[in-house]
DNA sequence: ACTAATATGTGAAGCTTTTCACAAGTAAAA
DNA sequence: TTTTACTTGTGAAAAGCTTCACATATTAGT
């Protein structure tokens, strides 16, 4: 009922793709969803939806199934995307410009406010609209641009540096595109992109495969 | 011992943690590692990392630790990473585009043979060495390149078609960078990429640490 | 050969997450 | 009003995962 008990990670996963599903719903015109409805579009069960959004609160009519726009409404304010965050990328190489021209972050709420480099070839260059900005003024592009988050895709050679500099800044949490495993110190959340890593969990799941054929 | 019993999801992103671990050592000349050092590189237990590994065999030596790259060459084995895999791309929008520019797949193993798309103004156009293919030759150029892994980076909408003609082809692993749950028959295995997903639960995190001040 | 130091492999305990099963609430039809 | 059909919310059971603790094995030094 309260938030105060641990929500567990797999279970705010979840409740993400709950989201996505309701908006396509809303977008749809349904007005009401069933937990069954909802796990069916999810790949979970419906009781495990159940259990996911009672950890929240009771947003659902018995008999009736849940209120599309409602729930997503209370999704949003429960994650944290009822309003826009402010996200600086570090690292215009590869990935990092990838992200930036993606745009997809921005349609969901977050806003890259800032793009920084150490790279003195990139730095001045425009990037969708924003000029690259030197790292060496990083702690004051943060604070000039208000900046809460953190996109990480610098190589793996520089990431220990700059998650020193985040943490310093005061900024708290960080998607980290880096293949690497960050050290953080207490209370900065870090989140793993790691796309190499899901590929070895599928050849690893294709192998045991073969071998038990 | 035997790899019989179900290696947890968890377990697997682990191993593929120490891989990457291992093989910074190996750069670096290291020839034995403890458990401890890789818990601490890769931020779990030392009990986790023996308990990982055990489950595939036993790799180390007792008083001494596991040898550098004896326990790689292992774990590319367990995960099927001691050979290269055949990989086609299909969708070259945002995301698709900048994964083939990227390259980071390639330095892992992962050969990418075949580029598709349905966007008339897109097929035939050259992206680094490759040129994009018809989406209707589909079946065709998977068995002609022998393709075994695709990664989907096509529009929700157009997810579910393709994911039938993936599962006819016989094709058993998917990298799906879609924001969407795909429905797959039996046997198919897929991995999600989902980048506003891992915001969302950054923010969700950041945000109940607000709420408890 | 013996002791000290080190570090694995693993059964068992402890903890977390998921599934089950059903009481309780709602709406529409008879 | 009563019945019927449905669906939530939730303790309790089951399953799964992580941590503990220690027997076991190896090397180096005395």
């Amino acid at each position: 009922m309260s938030i105060s008990n641990k929500i567990s990670d797999s279970s705010v996963r979840r409740i993400s793709i709950y989201l996505r599903i309701l908006e396509r719903m809303e977008k749809n015109g349904d007005e009401t969803v069933s937990s069954e409805e909802l796990s069916d579009h999810s790949g979970t069960t419906a009781a495990q939806v159940r259990k996911d959004l009672s950890s929240f609160g009771s947003f659902g009519k018995r008999g009736l199934g849940y209120g599309v726009s409602e729930l997503a409404l209370c999704i949003r304010k429960i994650i944290g995307v009822d309003r826009s965050w402010r996200v600086a990328l570090v690292g215009v190489g590869r990935i990092g410009s990838a992200l930036v021209d993606w745009g997809g972050f921005l349609d969901r709420g977050y806003d890259i406010v800032a793009i920084l480099d150490v790279d003195p070839s990139k730095i001045g260059q425009k990037w969708s609209g924003l000029t690259v900005c030197d790292m060496d003024d990083f702690e004051d592009v943060v604070r000039e641009q208000g900046v809460e988050l953190i996109i990480l895709a610098v190589p793996v050679e520089a990431v220990s540096d700059v998650v020193d500099r985040i943490a310093d800044v005061g900024i708290r949490g960080i998607l980290n595109f880096a293949p690497t495993t960050l050290r953080v110190p207490e209370g900065i959340t870090v989140k793993d992109v790691n796309m190499v890593m899901e590929l070895e969990a599928l050849s690893f799941t294709l192998n045991q495969q073969k071998l038990k054929e």
